[in-house]
Formats: structure tokens, C-alpha cells, sequence
DNA sequence: AATGAATGAGCCTTCATTCAT
DNA sequence: CATGAATGAAGGCTCATTCAT
């Protein structure tokens, strides 16, 4: 049974906040679709029934398959901007082994939490690549965080550090996610351990 | 000794010249193929046209696209096992920093020699996901050229810095991998040094 | 009350008008093409043309080509059913010849109305062979209407009856389905004749 | 040097000891495939597997699958009328009843032990159905011996029994096939029966 | 907007049959 | 004759995307 509608102006908020629902449900169907099956595996129309919508309607809000993974993409990579942002400030107070444990710890919460993420970024197809830049700018990202803690480092050097870090990110994620790994606590703590490491061996005194 | 067991995935094996010349041109056009569009990205059609042959030949060696696949990362694996053997021997005499640099070498010329073997370890669907057993053969096998080199050292402890490593190795191939990066170099650099600092802390003496 | 349990074979059912014509067009369209080239001869690809649809209509509503056929069937097995029902009434009134009569009547017409139903029946390989199913419920249907006529014989008795009756009406359908037949009519009629001989033996009085 | 063909699709004749092996052991494997899977659901190359012969074997004594199955039906044809050709002489001693029985007899336990007979008769696609005319040979043989129990009647007469005999054989033969059929030896009993009771009432004094 | 039907290019795979050795 | 590789038309089915209601 359908409300009668209220007058036009009084009318459109509903039908937004409606819409907003809409989007964040089908969001996050796609997030499940895409974790448990990658980005070919995943279907539309899954991500549709998922979400408890016609799959008209998902095609209302994203036009193409390849747009719905990148809002997804972009929504996280969002997120994590703003959880590192908390870095910039006090980071200065820590030594360079708490830094990287702090960032450590970040990134892989921020993975447990958004596992499409990372599934998304590596399964992308290559052309349509959008985890690509998505991978440049959390670089730079991390490059600007670094150059912080070590203005005397030329951008050369600070890039290639934040390449390092990157993977070294990337390699603890996959540890994660790796499925029946024995002893995985240990092996991230040993990542973090070589993460300590080499930024010591970098930016240490 | 192998058993002749062939599993209904397996590729069968050709019993002619003819064959052997057939097959070897397919897998390298598959490989080719894989790296060019990722596992699901390639189509069998393509293959076999690329191989200059009909679809059916393919499918005369290959009896889905899986087993391809699989037949190419089994080749791989061989011949990375092949290489990593000539470490056993020699290595005693190196300094752990030479070992780290001798591995980084390898590897790198490994994956730049077979570039489909990381494309497919990583685009092959999961539940197929032969990428897994591969790695973790080559796991123990790092693990077990760690172990050599450290024998105080618990296999928990071993086992985890071969994790380490193999994550490591495998960023170090992500960035020959990506295009157009700058720096390339020195960033591959800095991989190994990380790792040189890495093993040195843990196992150094 | 039925559960709405689409089991994966199973057809979806269409929810617009215009959906429930396409169904009603593609299953004319398969009862045509089954009666024609049997099961294994009949391409999914044909019955779509011939129903006027693009090969996506025709897997929109049955997800298998085993799905479509068995709709079909069912189809068939529910009017069959509804037809039978009307045995149940007055046959009390009639003679166990007269009883037979009726039932080759109606039998004899009903395959010619539904030509794709014996087709099918018998085509459908095997393994997924749901015709068996069909035949059984048939079977037992048979069985209770003789049960009816005669109170006094045992279950094992009205079955092995049914058997014998239904492989009758088999036979008949078989001589009516054969091609340029010369004189089919006096075949039927003896076919009749056979069966009312049968029941009268071992049903009359 | 090629013999003079004989018709396209018939079978060529080995002219060896070896050949004759070889053509034996292709049709039973033949006659398995068939009973197993029908005529569509075999494939040459399983038919070749089967009897240990490489699939050009196989196609060097039969030109076409289709020839396969006819060589296998005519096979079965032919010891079919000679074992038929033992009524000829003593069933003019039996009372219709008896003949009916041996009738039967002779039939059930044909079929048992060719049970790739029926299969193919019953399968083959249309256009080419050989079955159909190896039925009406069997009904010309059926029609026959009638036609000696009862001179009197007029061909029209004998033609028809011939028919109905036959296709209660076949019903015969279907309830032997059917897989976990409770009762089947009473069923089969009851089949016999209801043959007499028609042809005691067509042909009995 | 929402819904669900419509579309069709394209994918993987099969298999009867032919051919070269 | 034997063998096994070669061939390619054709089939079942998927799925991103568009359209009409």
C-alpha cells in the first residue's frame, strides 16, 4: 500500500533516503559477491537478487559492471584515506618501529573489515584496471607519510620506500587471506618484523 | 616414479612427434595468452589459433581450459624447482646477504623468463585454485633452504620467514610487473636490501 | 500449497503477461521439435527460433534444456491426470469391456493430441530419465481405477494388471505413431480387443 | 587394392583372422556402449577405447556410426529368425496357449542375453531407423507363423495379430528392462497370460 | 524509479569423421 | 591394416546490457 505522496518538495527526501538504501544494499552485495567469487565470477544479476533488488535497478544506479567494482573500489579507498589521515599528526612522537607497527596493524584491521578490497584490486581485469590507480595514490599517500618522518630523504628514495612498504602490505594481506595457513599469527608478526626492519635500515637514524 | 594415473583433468600425453611438436606450441601460446589476458580473460579459441592449430587439437591434449592452465604452471614449477636446486650446494659459503641477493636474482629473471607463471598463480579461480599447492610446494622448498642454512632454527621459525620471503619475492615480481613505473630499479632494489635486512636479523649471526 | 522451491532444474516461472505467453510459445515450439527429432535430436537453439524468441528467452525460463522437457512432461502428466479423473465416476456402470473401451478411447486421443508425450517418455536418456517417474505415477494411477473395479484382488494383483495394461496402451500409441502403416485402424481395434480380453480374464466375473 | 564397394554404409568385410577378432570385439563393445548409453550417448571413440583399438580401427571396418549400429542389429536379426525358425516345425502340435508361452520364452530370454537389441531398436534416430525395418521383418516372420496355425484367416486378419504380438513383446521386454520394478516376474507372467487369452480368443477353435 | 523480460555475441566443449605416417 | 593426430561444425549455456511497461 503506497503512503499518498506529500507535497513535491516534502516528497523527494524518501525517495533519496530510499535510493540511499538502495545503493549501500547493493554495495554491499557486490562486496560479498565480489570476495567470494572475484571480479569474473561475479554476476549482476547476483549482485542484484543479493541485494533484494530487480537487477533494472542495479543497472539504474550503475551503468556498467565495471563501474559498480569501481564505486566499491572507491568507497573503501575513502575510507582508508580518512583512517590514514590519523597518521599525518602524531605519528611524529613514535619511533620508526612503532610507525610501522601502527601501520601495520591499520592495514591489515582495515583489510579484515573490507575484504573485497584487496580481492577487488587484484581481480580486476587489466585494461579496465582502475585497482591500478587506486594503487598509485595509496602510494603516494604513503610516500607523503614517509617523506614526513624523513625530509632529508630525496623523492627518489622516499618513492621507492613507499613501493616497498606497499608490498610488503600487500604480502601481509595475502597472509590473511590465505586460507588454512598454520602459524599465520607468526608470519605477521614476522612481516612486521621485516617491515621494522627495512624502514630502520632506511630512515633510522 | 609416477604413476600413469590419469585423473580426467590431466592432459593427455601425445605419442607421436607430431603431438609433442602440437603441445609445445600450445602451451606457449597459452602462455602468452595468460599473460596477456589473465586466466578467465583467455579464450581457448584464441589459444588455438595462436598455436596455429583447430580447436580440436587443443582439446586433443587439453581437455579443458583448467588442465591447460594447470599443464603450464606444472611446467613452470619444474623448472623453477630445476633452478632452485643449484642452491642447495653452494650456498654454505655465501654471507646471508649474498643468498638473499643470489635468490632475488633468480627469482627475477625466473618470472621475467616465464611471465605467465605469476599470472596464472594469481588469476586461476579459487576453488580450481591449483596456484595454492604451487605455492606451497615452493614455500617448503625456501623453507627448506632456510632450514640448511639456519639448523638451530625451529621449523615454526623457518616456516614463517619462508612465508616472509615468498611474499616478499612476490612484490618484487609485481613491480617488474607493472607498467610504466618509474623507478623501477631502484625500487627492486630496495626490495632486496628489505629482504637482506630482513634475513639478516633473523638468521644472522 | 506448493513451496516455492525452485530446486536448480527447475523452470522459473514468469511473472508478466508477456512472459507467460513466451512460456506458453516455447513449450509449443519444444513439443513440436521433440515429437519431430526426438530429445537428443532437438536443439535448444531451433525450439527458441521456431517460438519466434532469442536463444536468451528460451534460458530465461528454462535453465536447461532437461528443465524444458520435463516441463513439458509435467505439463502433459497434470492434463493426463485431470483426464483420468473422469474414470472415476461413472465406471462403476459400465462393464469391464465397455471400462476398456473407454480407456484406449481416451488414451489413443490423448496421444494424439499431445504427440510430444510418448516422444519425450521414451527419449529422455537415462540418468536424468524422468519419464521413469511419470510412467510410475501413470502406473499407479491405472492401479487404483482397477483396484475400484475389482475390491477383492490384491495390491500385487491390480499392479502386475496395471503393468500389463499400461505397456497395452503403449503398444497402441506405437502403432498409431508409426509411419505409413497400413491398416492401423484394425490393428487398433485388436489391440482393444486384446486388452478387454486380458480384463475380462482376469477381472470379469 | 579396394574391392569393389559394397553399398556406402555398409560394414566392410575383414578378410583376416585378425580382422575377425578385431570386428568381434568392436561390436560387443558396441553392444555395451548402446545398452548403457543409447545410441546418441555412445561415442566411436569410447566404442574404440572399449575393445582396445585405436579409433581409426574401428572406422576401417565401419564407415559411420550409423553402420556400426546397423551391423550390431543385423547381427542380432539374424539369430533372432534362426532361433524363430525352430516354431516353424513342432508349433503345430502346441495349442495356441503353449506356442504363446514358448513365444514368450524365446523372446524374454533373446533379449536378456542381447540386451544391446532392444536399446538400439528403440533409439536410433529416425531418419535413419533401421529398427523400423527390422521390425517389420519381425513382423513379417510373426505374421508367418501365425498364418500356419490358422490358414483360414485372411492376411488382413494375421497381419493385425502380428502387430499386437508384437507389441506386447515389446511391453514384455520393457518391464524386463526396467530398473527395480517390484513384482516383475508377475508382471511378465501376466503379460504371457493376457497373449494367450487374445490369441486363444483370434485363433483358438 | 522499479521491474523483469529480451537480446545475442561469445564461451567452452564434444564428436563424427578424415588423413598422414 | 594400424595408429593417433587433425579438423571444425554445432551444441548447450552464460551474462552484461537494453527496453518496455
Amino acid at each position: 500500500m503506497r503512503m499518498p505522496s506529500q507535497n513535491s518538495t516534502a516528497a523527494r527526501k524518501p525517495q533519496r533516503q530510499r535510493g540511499h538504501d538502495r545503493v549501500a544494499a547493493l554495495l554491499e552485495a557486490a562486496g560479498a559477491c565480489f570476495v567470494e567469487k572475484g571480479y569474473e565470477g561475479t554476476t549482476m544479476t547476483e549482485v542484484a537478487a543479493r541485494a533484494g533488488a530487480a537487477i533494472g535497478s542495479l543497472y539504474q544506479f550503475f551503468p556498467t559492471k565495471e563501474a559498480l567494482a569501481r564505486a566499491l573500489l572507491e568507497q573503501y579507498a575513502q575510507a582508508l584515506y580518512a583512517e590514514l589521515e590519523k597518521f599525518t599528526e602524531p605519528s611524529a612522537n613514535w619511533t620508526i618501529e612503532e610507525w610501522a607497527e601502527q601501520l601495520c596493524t591499520l592495514l591489515i584491521a582495515f583489510r579484515k573489515r573490507h575484504r573485497a578490497f584487496m580481492s577487488l584490486v587484484e581481480s580486476m581485469p587489466r585494461p579496465a584496471a582502475d585497482g591500478l590507480s587506486i594503487r598509485r595514490r595509496l602510494r603516494a599517500e604513503l610516500q607523503a607519510l614517509l617523506a614526513r618522518r624523513a625530509p632529508h630523504r630525496s623523492d627518489e628514495e622516499t618513492y621507492a620506500a613507499a613501493v616497498v612498504v606497499q608490498q610488503m602490505m600487500k604480502g601481509a594481506a595475502a597472509i590473511q587471506e590465505e586460507p588454512n595457513m598454520p602459524g599465520r599469527q607468526a608470519a605477521l608478526l614476522q612481516m612486521q618484523y621485516a617491515m621494522q626492519r627495512y624502514l630502520h635500515g632506511v630512515f633510522g637514524k
